[in-house]
DNA sequence: CTGTATCCAGCAGGATACTG
DNA sequence: CAGTATCCTGCTGGATACAG
């Protein structure tokens, strides 16, 4: 069974002008795709975000939105109120991107025994094989 | 646009049982995607794969390497030769995972171009947005 | 060729304190 | 409420040397 995703046809690669890589090492960081995921369920405030996710610290909440802000995926809406009122919501880009998020996630959920009983199986290799 | 992944229907979260922030940081770091990418190809060698990446380094093939194997994502196959040959190829659920994460490679091949130019028109918020 | 062991630098990210 | 600034620690991962 051949994908073609190999990197000759995918240009996949570890350059910086590799866009799947680029793409990858911002929302494959700790924390960006769970706050996507919260955020598909509608516009979620700075505190609810942060009350829902739970174990986020406050630095990395604001610090991801920014980033996740800057490259487009969700938009953010302050409100010139006292005290002030800030509303995260997904963007078109954001919806678009978790759609094939989801697929992913949810062969996790369905694989991930498999992936247990692996690790349970397994006997590293004695180094440089012997036999 | 309503998805089906919110948190609360998929269990999603940072706890260690949840299964896709398990297996998302096994693949999620540098290299698993790319080392899975280069082998749906076919079968390859330590030093060919070592090659065709290009800039990774010897221990860290080595340890992604044991980390896919240890999830059950590709098979190791030892020769008992002089000099030694080994050959990593796929297994059915490292193919079956490149399945899901080939549509998300798509994408952003598809996408980067609005990431970018969302992130050459951002402007930071001026800390608590005046206004 | 196919690794492992050691050392080390950089950075992600937590805790805390402070501000508009 | 919604952040930013500072400090500090642990882990990722590179370079290098060595081994079967």
């Amino acid at each position: 069974m051949k994908l073609s995703l190999s990197p000759a046809q995918t240009g996949i690669g570890y350059d910086k002008n590799c866009p799947m890589r680029d793409v990858l090492d911002c929302i494959g960081d700790r924390w960006s795709l769970l706050v996507l995921a919260y955020l598909s369920a509608g516009t979620l405030r700075f505190t609810e975000l942060k009350r829902a996710i739970g174990d986020i610290s406050q630095r990395m909440l604001s610090q991801t939105l920014r980033s996740l802000e800057r490259d487009g995926y969700l938009s953010r809406h302050a409100y010139p109120t006292v005290p002030p009122k800030v509303e995260y919501t997904l963007t078109a880009l954001g919806t678009s991107l978790l759609e094939r998020v989801e697929p992913l996630l949810l062969w996790a959920n369905e694989n991930h025994a498999k992936v247990l009983k692996a690790r349970e199986a397994y006997v590293p290799p004695p180094a440089a094989a012997p036999l």
